[in-house]
DNA sequence: TCTAAATAAGTGTATATACACATAATATTA
DNA sequence: TAATATTATGTGTATATACACTTATTTAGA
């Protein structure tokens, strides 16, 4: 086997590449159970709406850091969830903070899209079985170790 | 503990948000490796290159079935690949294929960034430890099952 | 052979992502 | 207190993703 043909084996097991397909593979599942709730709404939407429903008046660093997400990115995805009307920002004394929170129209989008949020959790549940609190712990220690 | 606060603590162990944010962490580290190869390509570009890589003449059907990627995303991933010289695509006597290979430069580009993908590569792995073949089989599982 | 079905791929639109850079407000320090 | 540093956030730009719809080509069938 020629160095080329031994480097592209290894790239063909690339975990990034892996990772991302998974990552697609997992919301589209999460995305059709969630759309037969009627709402327009997506897996990462839920994950935004339910960390901002666990702090009051977030800023958008303070929510960005809980979600491990680009506070650029975050930003970009409060405008999409500002204009539902699920989530509003005002600012507060110290003006340079924009704080967060759920509208009562944010916070009924969630209860009513929960149960199907719940089966495709239990769908992926089911697939990884008893694999399930290590992949768990895996997924953990890369969010956390991962600079 | 009340109904509501009960959905948010299942909601907050969305493994969807966890595989997402890990795509995003793994994908950053992957980026920030090559882009010391000095080329602006990043990790998702090399595994669609590596796949093209390993069929000739693939169809745009075939290298996105291999790639468990929806079709169109691929082919807007294919004009950045094909804009940066890295990738040519033509069609054959049936008309309807296109068929995708890599151009010489394409070629170039993956030896070159090889070992900063490596770099990348090793240190997901060591992180993971001895945990990588079992969470190497879990995505593995999810990308064979889900459907 | 003409028409309908099947196949392959592209386009419109919307959201997600992140880096580089810009702006605005507050805090610090000379 | 005026200048500077720090902090919080927004914007420009480019790529990634996917669903719904469209177009183009070939094949199958009446």
């Amino acid at each position: 086997m020629d160095i080329e043909t031994k480097k592209r084996l290894e790239l063909t097991n690339c975990l990034c590449a892996s990772m991302r397909q998974s990552s697609r593979n997992i919301s589209q599942i999460y995305n059709k159970h969630l759309k037969a709730s009627g709402e327009k709404i997506n897996a990462n939407q839920v994950s935004i709406l339910v960390t901002i429903s666990l702090v009051d008046d977030g800023s958008i660093n303070k929510i960005s850091n809980l979600l491990k997400m680009e506070r650029t990115t975050l930003t970009r995805n409060l405008n999409v969830l500002k204009k539902a009307g699920w989530v509003k920002s005002n600012s507060g004394s110290d003006g340079r903070f924009t704080y967060i929170n759920l509208t009562a129209k944010g916070n009924k989008v969630l209860s009513k899209v929960f149960p199907h949020w719940s089966k495709a959790q239990e769908q992926v549940k089911k697939i990884l079985g008893e694999e399930l609190d290590s992949f768990r712990k895996n997924l953990k220690n890369i969010n956390t170790n991962l600079i």
